[in-house]
DNA sequence: TTGTCAGATGTCATTAGATGACATTATGTG
DNA sequence: CACATAATGTCATCTAATGACATCTGACAA
């Protein structure tokens, strides 16, 4: 558990942080601020597995990548912050893959087909859902992360809702299906997602499966009086 | 915006508090508990809607109220359990007129009629539709209440699963319907929420109406290939 | 190269929420 | 009344977060 200074850390969730950080002094010092950022979220996330995220102090995340407290408070807005921008990025890719999913593939398939798309472009093009679903993991064991987690998907559930409004060309301010079709999605990817964690298999085919499962239950569900199993 | 004191405070949403207070010491004693924990849940009620939540600070509920700031914290596990202490209620009463719906109905039917009951006895008997109503206008408009009430419904999503799943006599371990179901549930009653109280009329049948427009179009929202408005 | 400006970081102070430890007061009971 | 215990107060401490201001460092032009 060394230090990790900034001159360590490899490719990291990028993105924008949360704090806006002003425009892009050209050079080294944009180069030094990722690598600050960076060495801050690989020591974050290295600390937060060892120890818990709630037993993690800032204080004990700036000592190991040895800048002051008040910086990690330029990087990230807050503590939860650091790790949101996992969300973020997965969020992103996520709406752009469903944006780009044909618009007359049904609903839930183009959410499913655009949710592993958008796993496959997450950290550094490598398909590494190992981190994606430790990360997952984390959030889902956190209740501070989680609240954070759901509040987020709440907040920006609006990106989604235009995506499904123009791949059906209807507008999102008058029409209520898009907004019910968001809240399955998303309701359906988040029981997915851990149906796919709990089952130990990361493999695309296994996320798939557990999409699914839950996908080909709406319908019946939906109606009441359930045949039995 | 006078003091509170423990002697006034009428009804208020009562249940156990979220930090477990010991067993019942009988007679006064719990009466006064009763008394005090109203009091400091009508003062916070009263400075959050006054000045909002964030701008309140815990001293300033328990000033009004005239007991140390300790004490909150043995009554609240935090600032945001105050607020949540109304949404448990709500929730306990949704889940136990849910399941004293009629199996044979529609579940989403049976959701609507049961989300209306448990308005009806709310507080004190009386249907006081309006302060559910602020309530939820609080929660909506302070991202931190947000993230908690999110949280909360989330985490005892597991309580409606079991109903639905006894409604329909199938096992909530293995069906994966229950939890579809009630994801759904919870989507429908949250944006049909908004529209109510978005709409001004605190009526009933405002609330089913909002809530069947969304009902009403999760099907085709799941089908795509939306037919025009 | 050097001087200047701006962006990035450090330092210090402060607020607020939350919790543990322990003393004090109040209440129920024999 | 006297005792046991529950409720509350007091005090100390921790942590997250934020504002103010000083300092340092990289960018850039003369």
């Amino acid at each position: 558990m060394g230090e990790i200074t900034p001159q360590a850390a490899a490719a990291l969730p990028g993105g924008e942080p949360a704090v806006a950080l002003a425009d892009p002094g050209p050079g080294r010092r944009q180069r030094k601020k990722q690598l600050t950022r960076d060495a801050l979220i690989e020591a974050a996330m290295e600390l937060f597995a060892a120890k818990g995220y709630d037993r993690t102090a800032v204080h004990e995340i700036t000592d190991a990548v040895d800048v002051s407290e008040r910086t990690f408070f330029r990087y990230f807005a807050s503590k939860e912050d650091l790790v949101l921008s996992f969300v973020r990025d997965g969020a992103t890719a996520f709406a752009e893959a469903l944006a780009a999913r044909p618009p007359q593939e049904e609903p839930l398939t183009a959410a499913r087909q655009a949710f592993q798309a958008s796993l496959r472009r997450l950290p550094g093009d490598t398909g590494d859902v190992a981190s994606y679903l430790s990360v997952m993991e984390l959030i889902d064991s956190t209740p501070a992360l989680l609240a954070a987690y759901l509040r987020y998907i709440h907040d920006h559930d609006h990106e989604i809702i235009r995506v499904l409004a123009e791949r059906e060309g209807v507008d999102p301010a008058t029409d209520r299906r898009p907004r019910v079709l968001a809240a399955m999605i998303g309701a359906l990817v988040f029981l997915a997602n851990r149906d796919w964690r709990a089952g130990g298999d990361p493999s695309a085919e296994a996320m798939s499966a557990a999409f699914d499962a839950y996908a080909g239950e709406v319908t019946s569900a939906l109606s009441g009086h359930w045949p039995a199993r």
